[in-house]
DNA sequence: AGATAGATGAGAATCTTTTTCATTACGAGT
DNA sequence: ACTCGTAATGAAAAAGATTCTCATCTATCT
């Protein structure tokens, strides 16, 4: 269970970080900032402050629970990252996310990075479109 | 030369606006922060407004001249759009940040879109990882 | 239960970026 | 080249996101 996670991450299991745990587990949005997480715990009744909030997913994404990831827009959003790998497809128009995961691209991305010399860690693509809704003519 | 892609851009030809461009043509790092350019600047003796740094570098960045990234970190960096696109691969140890382009990467990328019912328009791909120098043992 | 190291909350501080507004400069037309 | 209207600039304030400070509180270990 959740509590157990929290421990394992060498973290004190208390209440705003069980909170924020569950949040991310039961949230519909899959993609959420600091701010989201925040005012959707006030509306829950809980008066998390938004410090901890950010110290809390700071924490999280070092133990790898959640990723963080640089949209554009100036500001981070949160994801609980569920062991599956993926990337993030986003329409510019209405702001819709989807993910998606290709084979294919994760291969090359690891030779790409080998013939550079690079050994890789970790990496972030984001394709912008226009989704079915919002296409052009 | 540099006036008229600034004219074609429908901005008015200044001297804030000359100086950021021959800035980003002639520096020797490619990717630049607006706090980078207005101190850049000032070392040469320009005084450039930040204000007007970020507002020039918006508007080029709408008229295609320059590329806006959301690297790690909270501050975009801005490199000038030579034409060719190509993505990066930034090592986590020395922060040095080396392009390429993979065309089985670009083409894939465009199938998944529309496998998924989206026009693409644009991505962001950036592997991070260690260079030869900062390799584990 | 008590001690202690770690966690929290509130607000201040910091950093990046945008906005406001009074002043200045480009460039179209003469 | 000169004038004028519009767009551009600079400085400072504002806004937004995130981090820090520090006094207080609370898991956890004994």
């Amino acid at each position: 269970m959740d509590n157990q996670e929290i421990r394992n991450a060498g973290l004190k299991v208390t209440l705003p970080r069980v909170k924020i745990l569950e949040l991310l587990e039961n949230s519909t949005q899959r993609h959420v900032s600091a701010e989201d997480v925040y005012k959707l715990l006030l509306d829950k009744g809980e008066e998390i402050g938004l410090a901890t909030v950010y110290r809390v997913l700071t924490q999280f994404e070092a133990a790898g629970l959640v990723a963080r990831h640089n949209f554009e827009g100036g500001h981070a959003v949160f994801e609980l990252d569920r062991g599956e790998h993926h990337d993030h497809i986003v329409c510019v128009v209405c702001g819709k996310v989807e993910e998606f995961m290709d084979a294919t691209i994760e291969q090359r991305q690891r030779e790409v990075a080998q013939e550079r010399g690079f050994e890789m860690a970790d990496h972030s693509l984001i394709i912008y479109g226009r989704c079915n809704k919002h296409k052009e003519a």
